[in-house]
DNA sequence: AAACAAAGTTTCAAATAATGAAACTAGTTT
DNA sequence: AAACTAGTTTCATTATTTGAAACTTTGTTT
């Protein structure tokens, strides 16, 4: 999985970058070379011009590389202009006070979640959903929803992309099972994650609809199953699912022309 | 100014990538060509590999470019893997509890300051909304302290990617002017922001070494002329001072062979 | 200290991908 | 319908990337 539709040296170095980016931790590169499939010269110059480029960063102390701080600029660049982000935020706040519950907005990128903004709760267990953080779309409350909204197209895609790895025992281990809970989705307008992806964390998701059908993000309020169980829960889908509403319209009169 | 230092077809394709972002909006194609020396089919498939790669997003009804999700994604990864940002995380914390100010933790990128956290007056979080943003070295207070104690090479190259603008009356519009307060801040171990690039904002800052002497970064206390004067600002400087002392020292630490 | 091993870097001819002038298409305006 | 503009494709030329091999540096073992 991953990018690599051959998009030329651009999309290899790119797949590079995501590869150091992948371990998690600044990696020697000839612990990048024993994971890759380039041969040592062109991994090196690759690395290379990433350094010089400060999409990655190297420490000449230890060796190793790390995704760079350039990327941090750009990537605020994107948050701000993008037609989400911006839109929900004071959304976000009013339904992080209202409810006293960690709040996740998330879009899908290349058939993971990605969260794009998170409030935590008061009480502040700390979900380390993070802006830039990743998950798996078929075992969390927005990433089910998300796809349960998509088109057809889009979601046979996505749903190759899925690993179904067990996280719990109430894991989907297999596509069948996840699209028979898509019609009870759409039926209820939210996605419930029954500890799917953590064990003792709950949440309920709704979708994020502009043009009144096409899908661009989810809404979620999560919590643990201490505080509240999966009926608790549903106590919020009201709230939740008119504030999701809201940030949709906004978001679309946002990107009308009316605007610039 | 830019990072535009021949590596070939990564280093354009990111020229490129940096040229959208910089609009600050959704962009046209068209609008990007105007601005740009590289022939139109060039550009052109520069944009459509980004696109492809999730690095820009394509806004189909408006047909406007912007930088991608993807960013989000490894901007995450770059905060988390820096040597110094999740280090810091604690010390900002308390010491913005302890003297109730907005504190800012930034790093330079391509002679620009980089804000890697920060904390806001009353009670704020800590997205992509904040992190990530830029602003000038010269008329800063952690981009002048970080100048201060860069070694002569480093400083030269970025004192030349200064613009030197005059955003304030109190604005150094030449090198001379900067350069001479540099023994100064080196005297006092901290540096002041005397309404430089704002009216009404005044910081102190102090840098944060490693090694005893190689700069990594700046921590600073900033405010508002209504709530203090410089006078009163200098009284954080034992404070202030202190903390960025011990995130120097935990970073240090952080990196010798012992943690791993 | 010498020999060895491993990691990192450079070379250079061959292979491949990028390039850009021009042509073409789709959508708007006159 | 013609003229114009923005976006897209073509294709021969050109420049860049490629990777096996050689080389250098760094660290470890004998």
């Amino acid at each position: 999985m991953g990018y690599e539709t051959g998009d030329g040296t651009v999309g290899k170095a790119l797949g590079v970058l995501d590869h150091v980016a992948s371990f998690g931790r600044p990696v020697r590169f000839s612990e990048v070379l024993t994971q890759s499939d380039l041969p040592k010269p062109t991994l090196y110059r690759f690395i290379q011009s990433l350094t010089n480029q400060n999409m990655l960063s190297y420490d000449p102390d230890r060796q190793t590389y790390a995704p760079g701080l350039r990327l941090l600029r750009l990537a605020h660049s994107a948050w701000e202009q993008s037609s989400l982000a911006p839109v929900a935020r004071p959304f976000l706040d009013a339904l992080s006070n209202e409810v006293g519950e960690a709040v996740h907005l998330a879009q899908i990128d290349n058939g993971q979640v990605l969260f794009i903004d998170k409030r935590k709760a008061q009480a502040g267990f700390d979900t380390l959903a993070q802006a830039g953080q990743v998950a798996p779309a078929y075992c969390t409350g927005v990433g089910k929803v998300i796809l349960a909204y998509m088109d057809d197209a889009r979601r046979t895609r996505a749903l190759q992309q899925q690993a179904f790895l067990a996280y719990t025992a109430a894991t989907h281990t297999s596509v069948a099972t996840l699209e028979r809970e898509f019609d009870a989705i759409r039926a209820e307008g939210v996605a419930f994650d029954r500890e799917e992806h953590e064990a003792g964390i709950i949440s309920i998701a709704a979708p994020i609809l502009t043009h009144g059908d096409r899908v661009i993000g989810a809404l979620s309020i999560a919590t643990t199953t201490q505080r509240h169980c999966i009926n608790g829960l549903g106590g919020f889908r009201a709230t939740l699912s008119e504030t999701a509403v809201k940030i949709g319209a906004e978001a679309r009169s946002w990107q009308s022309p009316t605007t610039v």
